[in-house]
DNA sequence: CCGGATCCAAATGGATACTG
DNA sequence: CAGTATCCATTTGGATCCGG
């Protein structure tokens, strides 16, 4: 049985709470991929287009995580072929702004940080 | 040998790249714990001592990254016993508002997310 | 088309022992 | 005190197959 919700011990402690939330390397980046595609909702594979290098099955339980935390909505439609359509909430559209200030802030930044570790290798030969 | 620097095949990629820095699960927590002793430098133990469950070689490795990424300085004092001082850095204090806004926001949200995720586990043992 | 189930490789994290 | 080294348990992620 695949663990959907990820075991949170921390349940008192907002920090780490959403540390733990974000601290997937593809959470934040959905997020942002959705908002980046307006108002509109996004299908399954149309996700994982736009974010190639996702593999199906973190895809699918990123997207159950943010389910059950009520950032995403995901509505599924008894068609054939079957389609299900994902889109923020009101509440992941309160956390958009932060995530935008963390990628710009992140675009000022990477060069000189990419210099910086560039820099800071040295003979970790010892 | 251990690996210092994670290894970031998406250098061009602004959005990855920091998001990779804060998806451990300690980065962000140790840059917030740094600022909150205020200007003063803290010490390995010290900071072992305000995240308790952070293991030594955790730590150990998250300073090095943020290091690397030149977001805190690390001081070595030639004594004995010896002394290791970490402090955020110029850059780092740069990141300090956002980190804030976004515990600010998981302060706000704690509870309701809370709650989504007990309503949504429904019988999970299927 | 969406995504669950399974198997397996790789990365991560903890515990312990040891060093300057 | 502040690590490093090692071993091992747990977790995570990819690949593949299958089913609604």
């Amino acid at each position: 049985m695949p663990k959907v919700i990820k075991e949170t011990v921390f349940t008192d402690c907002p920090i780490r709470n959403v540390l733990a939330r974000i601290s997937g390397k593809w959470s934040l980046l959905v997020l942002y991929t959705l908002d980046r595609n307006g108002m509109s909702p996004m299908r399954f594979n149309q996700l994982r287009r736009a974010i190639p290098d996702i593999s199906q099955k973190v895809l699918t339980t990123t997207l159950r995580t943010l389910e059950t935390d009520g950032l995403i909505c995901r509505k599924v439609f008894a068609e054939v072929p079957p389609r299900v359509e994902y889109s923020l909430t009101e509440r992941a559209l309160t956390l958009i702004p932060l995530i935008d200030s963390l990628i710009n802030w992140a675009a000022d930044n990477m060069a000189d940080i990419v210099r910086d570790r560039a820099q800071g290798i040295e003979p970790v030969t010892t």
